[in-house]
DNA sequence: CTCGTGACTCCCG
DNA sequence: TCGGGAGCCACGA
């Protein structure tokens, strides 16, 4: 609330542990905005780089890598099965296992 | 300030 | 089941 929402997409992005990951909407809907998907894309994008964010742990809705190939795709999907990750035969995470669920998320949203 | 772009998601047919 | 269209809004030029 006091915060800017890119700021928060940032903070959230670095609390994600390894061997986790989260979705985008997950990621917007945490910052407070649920249609902001495609702006934490963007904060992603662009603050990785300057901040140093883990960018790869981050997937659309269906557990997939949303780059395409050559474009991130591989070194994302690298990166993530160096941490433990494992990708299903449709190149599918599997939420039951490294879906992040933020403990005191409730209580951030009051931050 | 305005405009174009996009590492998403939801809704329909 | 799957593909296309629309909404969303931050960022860089």
């Amino acid at each position: 609330m006091s915060v800017l929402f890119t700021t928060r997409v940032k903070e959230i992005i670095q609390q994600i542990p390894e061997g986790k990951v989260l979705t985008y909407g997950l990621i917007a809907a945490c910052a407070g905005k649920p249609q902001g998907a495609r702006q934490v894309a963007r904060i992603l994008h662009t603050s990785s780089i300057k901040n140093n964010l883990p960018w790869h742990r981050v997937v659309n809705r269906h557990g997939q890598i949303s780059l395409k190939p050559f474009q991130g795709y591989e070194i994302q999907k690298h990166l993530l099965q160096n941490e433990g990750i494992v990708f299903g035969d449709d190149d599918t995470i599997d939420f039951d296992l490294f879906l992040w669920h933020p403990d005191d998320l409730a209580h951030r949203l009051d931050r």
